[in-house]
DNA sequence: TATATTTGAAACCAATTGGTTGCAAATATA
DNA sequence: TATATTTGCAACCAATTGGTTTCAAATATA
């Protein structure tokens, strides 16, 4: 079974739960109650996502905490750089052109 | 059909054929060429990247050149940009942390 | 013009996916 | 202790996915 980040946030739910967990810990039932699906759904959601370490829990007595792993995240980051790069580099050359015709300008 | 540029890039052949051809424009056979799979199975992808508007075609002759269009990448940046904030924020308060620690020292 | 090359599209297939229902385990509460 | 709550897990299902084979269209070349 593949299992990693990108896999994981192709789905919106799961990037939903995503943005809802970012900010504090939640429960599976309280997760759920944000969307359409039933618990189970969601609760699968949540394995996947701890399967590629995108969120941890946390047991609370019989209640778990689930939270967002943001170091997890900057592997996606760091797959765009390559990319980013590129379109820098083009912002830049762009940079360059304008400057040149305002100093064509200017002569 | 979903289709976003989430669900294109959770594919490792086709992130690989965007990385492939983010610095030179290629055709199908010459992509196909980098990879174990057939023509047949690159050029689905090739559909699926140009639907999601990661890619864009340009003719000649009988020959179809495929680039990266780099805009749409951003797509994914932006996205990324709620978490970088959390883990940008987490940083600063890690370097307060360190400020305060050397300040005690001092003192 | 006949043939070869490059390509996309359709039909089909096995594996995976997201979802459901049902159940068992663990913890809290009466 | 008996009951309710919270949760994960397994079994199952329809839809989607990535792949293959086959074919047709368009363009180049002999």
């Amino acid at each position: 079974m593949r299992r990693d980040v990108f896999q994981a946030i192709a789905d919106p739910t799961r990037r939903a739960i995503m943005a809802l967990i970012a900010m504090q810990a939640m429960t599976p039932n309280a997760i759920a109650e944000h969307f359409d699906t039933t618990r189970q759904a969601v609760s699968k959601h949540l394995r996947i996502l701890t399967e590629c370490e995108l969120i941890t829990q946390e047991q609370q007595g019989r209640e778990i905490y689930y939270q967002l792993e943001i170091e997890k995240m900057k592997e996606i980051d760091k797959w765009l750089e390559q990319f980013r790069a590129i379109w820098e580099k083009r912002f830049s050359q762009l940079d360059q052109l304008i400057a040149t015709i305002k100093k064509q300008k200017k002569a």
